[in-house]
RNA sequence: GCCGAGGUGGCCUAGCCCGGUAAGGCGCAAGCCUGGAAAGCUUGUGUCCGCAAGGACUCGUGAGUUCAAAUCUCACCCUCGGCGCCA
């Protein structure tokens, strides 16, 4: 959420950038309407107050007529009261909802684009391979080497849903253990959430209320299935004032994660798009003053799990009409699958500066007298398991249909090298 | 799920029965004092409206009663203890 002052001082800017987000400008329109109106009401609802707390005060002290005199006015006076505050409670909910949709300023380094193809390529490191077989794409790998079974995970859920099975199982497990180790030693503390989340949660992270046809809800119990671990990590911090010197706060999570993907064709055969997926996750809480560095330590301890499995990728920068809703900067690293030749987003690296925070209420002291300030947050993927998968059977595969397990996993899978 | 106790400012605590608009302590900071410090004293310490002066709000959340609610009524949430159920 941004800061509503910001929104009352500079409306011309918000505007350029709301355009430039490809959202439309009502939203802004509407915010400064419904802002208006409501401080003038609040103004006068704090006038009937101050001066019904003068005649509570006098009350107590004052005796037959005239007593019943003041009480009768007062009692005018506490209708219009109540009155007031129905429309302000009203104007309040209404602008609220209208500051809650609208997305983050980009940091100026942002390009400005409306889509994908706005986005630039920061760097790529390792080279596409190259093959003297055909290769296969990962699904046909999935089936033939008996570790994927999207049939039968249809049957038990739904269409979206896959079993891991065996060496495939197994291979997960290693990839999950793996990074969680890697971001161990970089210093992220390990976290392990719960994955159902209340409303007050995913509306910090800012999920809700734009994605909320995304996510899975349950209703009896009014809560969501965690869209990502984001949500849950950084939620742990709600309503928390930190002491400076706590600091930055680095943590690393496993969690699953639960997308309904509401609309979207499936047209991604296979495990590119699914509606439950592991992922590690890395959060941070920053001082506002090191937040974009923070970024880029972010984004290579995300890349060190790429280098580390050897697989060739490319590090995007994405652009202001495709970035997400709270980031003020993202990072995109895609790995290359070459089963299907083409990109997979594995991470997606962000900085969302005071925006999560404002929501969730996150602070720090700057100095023990000083007034608190909002932090800020920033995560990425470390990384999504399914693509990272997608990305390794396809990378290391042989001509014989086998996998070579990758050097760094081997520890976690007993030394074994091959999947046949 | 049932019974009991509780939720008060950054932290700890009083007030609640009997309604009059949050007392006290700790921490932290500034000022006074001092050669310097400690102690002591004074002030400050959350959110919102306002250029400011000033004002409003805040006792888990929401509603109700009342001129007036931390205090009374109702519903809900959370924490702790006991019982029940359970991998």
């Amino acid at each position: 959420m941004l800061d509503v002052d910001l929104i009352r001082r500079n409306p011309e800017m918000i505007r350029v950038m709301l355009l430039n987000r490809n959202y439309t400008e009502e939203t802004l329109d509407e915010f400064l309407r419904l802002d208006e109106e409501w401080r003038r009401l609040i103004d006068e609802s704090n006038r009937l107050k101050h001066q019904r707390n003068i005649a509570s005060e006098q009350i107590p002290k004052l005796k037959g007529d005239e007593k019943k005199k003041v009480i009768g006015e007062m009692k005018a006076v506490a209708e219009r009261i109540k009155h007031i505050d129905t429309t302000v409670a009203d104007l309040e909910t209404k602008r609220d909802e209208v500051v809650l949709n609208i997305p983050n300023i980009p940091d100026d380094s942002v390009p400005i684009g409306c889509d994908y193809d706005g986005n630039c390529i920061v760097s790529s490191s390792g080279s596409i391979r190259e093959f003297n077989f055909t290769p296969k794409k990962h699904y046909e790998i999935g089936e033939d080497l008996d570790i994927i079974d999207f049939q039968r995970g249809a049957k038990i859920t739904g269409s979206g849903f896959y079993i891991l099975k065996g060496d495939g199982a197994r291979l997960e497990r290693a990839l999950i253990q793996y990074m969680l180790d890697v971001h161990h030693e970089q210093g992220y503390t390990e976290i392990f959430t719960p994955a159902i989340v209340n409303t007050a949660s995913v509306m910090g992270t800012g999920q809700y209320p734009k994605m909320k046809d995304d996510m899975y809800w349950c209703e009896r119990d009014d809560l969501w299935l965690n869209p990502t671990a984001e949500v849950p990590v950084t939620n742990m911090h709600k309503d928390e004032i930190f002491e400076r010197e706590q600091l930055p706060i680095s943590y690393t999570a496993y969690l699953p994660s639960f997308r309904r993907e509401a609309g979207r064709s499936a047209d991604t055969r296979g495990i590119i798009r699914v509606h439950q997926f592991n992922k590690v996750e890395l959060v941070k809480f920053v001082h506002p003053s090191t937040s974009y560095q923070d970024l880029e330590t972010l984004r290579s301890d995300a890349e060190a799990i790429l280098q580390g499995l050897e697989l060739p990728y490319r590090t995007m920068l994405l652009c202001t009409g495709d970035m997400g809703f709270a980031s003020a900067k993202t990072y995109d690293l895609e790995a290359h699958a070459p089963g299907a030749s083409q990109w997979l987003e594995v991470s997606s690296c962000s900085c969302f500066t005071d925006f999560q925070a404002r929501r969730a209420r996150v602070k720090f002291r700057p100095e023990p007298h000083l007034k608190s300030e909002f932090v800020h947050t920033l995560n990425g993927s470390g990384l999504a398991l399914p693509r990272t998968m997608v990305a390794v059977l396809e990378n290391y595969q042989n001509k014989d249909g086998t996998i070579t397990i990758p050097a760094v996993l081997r520890p976690y899978m007993k030394g074994q090298e091959i999947i046949s």
